[in-house]
RNA sequence: GGCGCUAUCGUCUAGGGGUUAGGACGUGAGAUUCUCAAUCUUAAAACCCGGGUUCGAUUCCCGGUAGCGCUACCA
């Protein structure tokens, strides 16, 4: 196994979102045939016909290329055929597949139909718990005659198939715990193939259990490396009875632990944001999210590298190093990450993932002239190292795009400053000179004056920055002043319906 | 209940029979600034409990406890 590179997959339901959890599965399954040279395959579990929807399944491909973590092969995307030649990739098109599968292992005696009614079951199950013993089933079908079989089959009772479990330890091997252990006695023969009910028919009118599909599929996709979440733990015993039933490889398994909330719950969406496509519209850059999933559960050999460029993951990533315990997921150090990746990122790109945020403060991109393209990256480079994510532009950037005066004045810190009769003395001042002054207000300028306000009124430092940054922001904290001031001046310009300084401070203080 | 997995600062983790138990996020303080953010400096902060094994356990073994998962003819 170690000589052929390894083939690992990704098979998500196609029942919701792109879950941040899946996404880190899927993630590491990218990062481990990156690194080694092998295959990626995505292939979408749609045997739940009532839950999948196609949208689904499109919005999972566009999650996963949104992350980077293109696929070597899996299903055509609208109508395309499928990438690679160990498809069809979706399980609603390997039905066939299975029941000949089922069949053969009918035929070769390693699996038998079970006539026992789930109400019989739950009976078997009730008697079990009462005696405090483990529920499994008892295996009565196993002994059936071939007459009784026969009987039964002729009298169109239903029946769905099982595998005959030897008795003896299932024990698997596990990248990132040891070797895993289930006694003979906890694992049941399991179903492969329920029931139909309500009629005889063919093996194949039954429909093939989840535990039995992944595991046909996996082998005949010669899957070498299984990564997957650690719920599939419990799994994996019959998995490996399955694969030993068949005489096929078992391959090697990396059950990865659960992301929890800050309750130690495991994550949902009571938690906030969980899937991948809610991360994009908040304004986190797929790096970022890349970066941090990849720490959650994972660490640099050297014990201190924390920001990993994806190119860099795939050099440093060994599944040999993924820890076994549960991580809670922390939106802190996603958000540092993400600032991380927002002061590298090309500014272009930030301009263009950031401007759909403005809704109609701005014209549509296409549509803007270049004075305005221009304007909104001076703005950008100044007020996107305040934001951890992009969505919060539009909020931090008021003190530029304008605000509510009666807002601002309502602000209690604000209404505080405003109160002072050295506040009222200062924006006087401060109107008068506007009203003095033709042209812009640049930063030489607007010093000056604050210079002669101070000389003239005796008030100095945030006593006379304070009033004036309200009427001018609307807040009394903020970026530099000479940064600002150009930045609303030419913005007053270009018809965005940016007041001008002038403009403000007559609104602000009144005529 | 049964079975399984897990257990180092608040969080993500490094480490591993003898260490000042390392890093990062976050938090506190300081520098800077009119202010906020950023940045830099700095501080506080951890080996779940009990038994073994050992000269010595946070590290190895066993047990307990806790959290989580599975316990379906769900995926």
């Amino acid at each position: 196994m170690a000589t052929t590179p390894p083939r690992v997959r990704f098979a998500p339901s196609p029942t919701g979102l792109l879950h941040v959890g899946n996404a880190r599965t899927a993630l590491y399954n990218w990062l481990f045939a990156r690194r080694t040279g092998g295959k990626f395959l995505l292939r979408i579990e749609d045997t739940d016909l009532e839950r999948s929807e196609a949208r689904y399944e499109d919005q999972l491909i566009e999650d996963l290329r949104w992350l980077g973590l293109d696929s070597d092969e899996g299903p055509g995307d609208g109508g395309q055929p499928d990438r690679g030649t160990f498809g069809p990739y979706r399980q609603s098109e390997r039905l066939t597949v299975y029941a000949e599968h089922t069949e053969r292992l009918l035929r070769e005696g390693k699996a038998y139909r079970c006539f026992c009614t789930p109400e019989e079951l739950e009976a078997e199950r009730k008697v079990a718990a009462a005696g405090h013993g483990s529920q499994v089933y008892s295996g009565r079908c196993r002994a059936l005659t071939q007459a009784v079989i026969e009987k039964n089959l002729a009298e169109g009772k239903p029946f769905a198939v099982r595998l005959r479990i030897e008795d003896r330890p299932l024990r698997f091997h596990d990248m990132v715990r040891g070797t895993v252990e289930f006694a003979a006695e906890t694992v049941s023969d399991p179903i492969l193939v329920r029931s139909i009910t309500g009629g005889a028919g063919g093996v194949s009118a039954g429909v093939p259990v989840y535990n039995y599909v992944v595991t046909v599929d996996d082998a005949l996709m010669q899957i070498s490396h299984v990564i997957r979440g650690d719920d599939h733990i419990s799994n994996t015993p019959k998995q490996v009875a399955i694969y030993e039933a068949f005489g096929w490889p078992v391959p090697e398994f990396a059950h990865l632990s659960t992301i929890l909330g800050a309750d130690r719950e495991r994550l949902s969406k009571r938690h906030g944001a969980t899937s991948i496509a809610t991360f994009r519209e908040m304004g986190y850059l797929p790096e970022a999210l890349v970066n941090y999933l990849a720490l959650l559960g994972w660490g640099a050999e050297d014990g201190k590298t924390e920001t990993f460029t994806p190119a860099e993951l795939t050099r440093a990533f060994t599944l040999e190093r993924v820890t076994p315990s549960p991580a809670i997921f922390d939106f802190d150090k996603l958000n540092w990450l993400n600032r991380h990746y927002l002061k590298l990122a090309d500014q272009g790109r930030v301009a263009a993932l950031s401007w759909g945020y403005f809704g109609d403060r701005l014209p549509a991109r296409e549509a803007a002239p270049e004075s305005v393209k221009g304007w909104f990256d001076r703005v950008l480079a100044l007020f996107v190292p305040a934001v951890d994510r992009l969505d919060q532009l539009p909020e931090k950037t008021t003190p530029i795009f304008g605000f509510d005066i009666e807002t601002a004045r309502n602000d209690p810190e604000n209404a505080a400053v405003l109160a002072a009769d050295s506040a009222r003395t200062v924006l006087g001042e401060l109107a008068a000179r506007v009203r003095a002054h033709s042209g812009n207000v640049t930063p030489e300028v607007f010093k000056v004056w604050l210079n002669e306000i101070k000389a003239a009124t005796g008030v100095k430092g945030q006593e006379l920055f304070h009033p004036v940054r309200i009427a001018l922001t609307g807040t009394h904290s903020g970026r530099e002043f000479d940064k600002l001031l150009p930045l609303i001046e030419d913005g007053a310009g270009l018809n965005l319906g940016i007041p001008s300084v002038r403009q403000r401070v007559e609104r602000f203080v009144g005529v």
